[in-house]
Formats: structure tokens, sequence, C-alpha cells
DNA sequence: GTATATACCTTGTGACGCAAGATATAATGC
DNA sequence: GCATTATATCTTGCGTCACAAGGTATATAC
């Protein structure tokens, strides 16, 4: 028994999830974008930092994408640690992408604030 | 050739399109949270007080998703107009997800925000 | 009666995140 | 040696979701 409701994902949880979604991508991101950072370490930054939780499954296809697509750029360290890490940084075209993303997230950030504004209108 | 660069959908695109989703349904109750609304009324206040576009085959699913899990409330109104409307608005649980949603969201918006502002401690 | 406008709904497709499992390397225990 | 443990990366299969495109219904205009 025990069987631990699994009313699991509720609709609330799904919403949840697809929220974090969106700015994965950006939280990324965001934590390369200073100083490079191997895969497993970003998982433990965005972990300690923001306690968003992201796993290997998750995180090694978004950085593969975003090698590809030449917005990082990755390198191999071995020798210094028992096995070798690849670690991510921003390229110069990151860097561009990265300004465009922020400001763009600065604009739906205010977007859906001003909604929320606008629905919460009859609050005293 | 000419070919178009279908680069088309770009990796920044993409991103953008993702992030969108993310408050997709935020956004859809909370236009219908102070009063109530019908399908296309939704996406027309979406885009004129957001800019935000959404469209139909986007939107009828998921006030189907959200009417079967009870969080909106939809009624017919016919009779007033060339054709009649599904009015939606929240149901008693919609308000408390609402609630929940919205601290969910001020939280998350704080978690990026705060990956920004330590991504951004070298900038001069 | 056909064209236009408004409104709602459904189907097919492609992208994506992620749990689970595979692979690699090296240190530690026996 | 050989198994175990720890760290690290990568891959496969599944389910979900938004959305473009196409379908249905109603009423007015010509």
């Amino acid at each position: 028994m025990k069987k631990k409701p699994i009313e699991a994902s509720s609709s609330l949880d799904k919403w949840r999830e697809q929220l974090r979604r969106g700015g994965l991508e950006l939280a990324i991101l965001l934590s390369v974008s200073s100083t490079p950072r191997y895969g497993l370490e970003i998982i433990r930054y965005l972990q300690e930092s923001t306690d968003l939780v992201v796993t290997e499954g998750t995180i090694y296809p978004i950085l593969g994408r975003l090698t590809r697509s030449g917005i990082v750029a990755a390198e191999w360290v071995s020798g210094e640690t028992p096995h070798p890490r690849k670690y991510y940084r921003l390229s110069r075209q990151g860097q561009e992408s990265l300004v465009e993303m922020l400001d763009h997230w600065s604009s739906y950030r205010s977007k859906i604030d001003h909604l929320v504004e606008a629905a919460g209108g009859t609050k005293s």
C-alpha cells in the first residue's frame, strides 16, 4: 500500500513545469555567462542559487543544441580531475543572443505583470 | 536556388516561443479572472493589452483542458449576437489556483532575475 | 444562393523536456 | 587483479503541448 497519492501531476504541477521550461535555456546561458561551467556543475549551480531542479537528461540535450547552433562553445578539460569535464562558455554570438534574450525576458515579464495588474483591479 | 534561407525559426525565435508558452495558461486565466470572456475575445484582449499573439488552434484546446479540470466554467450565451458565444469565467477552484500560480510566477520571476544579477556581476 | 463575418472545434505534426539507462574514467577495498 | 563507488557525459523512448490548417455552424448582405 502506501501508494503515495499519484495525483502526482495535477494541472498545477504541470503548469509549474511548463513555466520552468520557458526560462530553462536562459537560465543555462546565464549559468555559463560569467564563467565556464561543466554540465553537472550547471545543475548544481542552478539548484543552489535558485532551487531550480534540472536533471542530466534535460541539460545535456540542451547544451548539445546550444553548442551546435554556436551559442556556447565547449572544451574538454582532462587530467586535473578523475573524469574529464566538458566546460561550456558563451561564444561571441552567444553573448549577443543573451542580450536579446534578456531584453525579451524583461519585456515578457512586464506583459504578464501588466495582465496581473489589470486583473487585480478589483482588489482593494 | 533562392531557397529562401529557411533558417526561418532561428534558435532565438524558438526560444521566444517557448518562453511565451510558459505563461500562456496564466495569461488566459488572467484574461477571464475579472470578467467573463469568450474565446476570440480573449485572443483580442491579449493582443491589445500585451501584444501576445495567440491563435484559435492554441486557445481552444487550452480552454477545453481548463474547463475539464474545473478551473474555468463555460456558459453558452446565444440570442444577443449573430453567433452564440461560449463565455468562460474562473471557477471557485480556479480562483484558488490562480492565487497559487501568481505566487509561483512571482517566485519564478525572482529566481531568473537573481540569475541575471549574479551573471551581470562582471559588467563594469 | 453565395459571399462574408463571426465564432467554435478538431486533427496532424514537430519540438521539447525528462526518466531511465548506457558508457567512460579513475580511485578505493578486498 | 576485480568489484564497487563516485563522477561525468551521452542516448533512447515516451508523453505532452502549442499551433497551423482545415472543418462546422449561424446570420446578415448582396
